[in-house]
DNA sequence: CTGACGCTTCGATCGTCATCGAAGCATCCG
DNA sequence: CGGATGCTTCGATGACGATCGAAGCGTCAG
């Protein structure tokens, strides 16, 4: 009643089916139209304009005016985590859908969470990065070492740029699928962008889904190994499956 | 429409005002009974009935019967968890419910986060445990160290009990005050239960507050140092915040 | 047994909100 | 200019659900 922030707010938001629809689409990262909002979550435009003035009212979603169209995205990176999140704790729970979590095992390989990579890949691509030491940190708080700079340079992404961005420039993200750690933040988006770029992989339209192409793969596996998990880990971590 | 899991739902039972009030007041940890869940949620108990009991069917509280009472809590760690980091979303948008954040200083110093230990008082402690190489990981799967693992025992900790528990040892936990990662798991529980059996904090009624007594600031102070930011993660650390 | 307490279930009321038709406003196109 | 497209606002309808009174059921005390 009195202490602590209002969790109902925006527990009411995300409760209402139509919107929880929209939400979900956004995560896709792709700013959509509200023609477009109104068609994935099955309602008309004038509900889903409704919809949509609420969801901007409570912050969660920015709306960006370009010709006669209006794109609607998350507002930024913690709604996306937020959402992810909760997918999380759901997945987790068998709150799917349509019975078998999602259909399209695609999306448990690589797909696209609000502007950076999840799924498999995302969590292998954090795990290698880690083990080689290019990231260290705990909790969701993570940071690029030294060696790690250098690294990314050569990789071709501009570092100081990205840490000109009053935004976090590494994250960890918990992937609703893997139920583990993948990296969010300015960081990982520029290496999502960095993918695309190089046409290693590339957006399905309609989906989440990321499809790595034959080059993209082994690139990827050359840049990313298998991280060998050291023995002082593996000890605990497989008491997390219950 | 199609893919992902089903966060309405979630969404929807967090909504409700009174709901959200009873879990957050479930998140103090203390198993409570349905009389003073509806009187911390300002309504009569038939509908803290029904609204109990659709919180347990949607899995987020259990009860437990004793005598004439049943008492309810959070579910599980994930339940409490996820709460936490909604808590942590909302605050930091400014979604506060009564305009000045928690108004009690004391919650934001050290609180009970479901089981452990959280506020600034967590936090510290966890930033102690991996300066000291305690604990290691990456995102909210975390480990104890060789090392860590005497160290815990020494502390008078039962660790092959906790980990015959099948839940996780180790885990982080967004603090919504600190907005940093403090320690959860059955570990993090059970330092906070040793913390309560020596007498060095004690619970404030009807709160999640702890105060820490005089001899219980010197052992903690002694037993988790200031951890000393190396400046490697200072650097970037303070592009976060915005 | 009786009475008190704790809680659930039932039933009725009421408010709120999602939904959509219709109209209004802006933008682009020719 | 007219017509088409994209979206918002208004207004009415309808449904779901939160709320509480009253009754029912188990538990404990004496």
């Amino acid at each position: 009643m009195k202490e602590g922030p209002d969790i109902a707010l925006i527990g009411s938001l995300i409760g209402d089916p139509a919107r929880a629809n929209m939400l979900t689409a956004l995560t896709g990262g792709k700013a959509l139209t509200a023609t477009e909002l109104a068609g994935t979550a099955g309602i008309t435009l004038q509900t889903a304009s409704s919809h949509l003035s609420k969801l901007e009212a409570g912050g969660l979603i920015t709306q960006r005016k370009q010709g006669r169209h209006r794109y609607f995205t998350l507002a930024d990176d913690d709604v996306g985590l937020m959402i992810e999140g909760l997918m999380g704790f759901a997945a987790y729970r068998g709150f799917t859908r349509h019975r078998t979590g999602p259909k399209d095992p695609a999306l448990r390989k690589a797909r696209v969470c609000y502007n950076h990579l999840a799924g498999d890949y995302g969590v292998r691509m954090l795990d290698s990065l880690v083990a080689e030491e290019v990231i260290t940190g705990v909790g969701d708080k993570l940071h690029l070492t030294p060696s790690g700079e250098d690294r990314m340079t050569t990789l071709g992404i501009d570092l100081p740029a990205l840490t000109r961005l009053r935004r976090p420039l590494c994250r960890a993200c918990l992937d609703w699928s893997e139920r583990r750690s993948h990296l969010a933040g300015s960081l990982g988006q520029a290496l999502l962008t960095l993918f695309l770029d190089k046409g290693w992989a590339k957006r399905e339209p309609d989906s989440r889904a990321i499809r790595f192409t034959g080059t993209g793969e082994t690139e990827f596996a050359k840049l990313f190994p298998l991280a060998v998990p050291s023995a002082v880990k593996r000890h605990h971590e497989d008491t997390v499956e219950a």
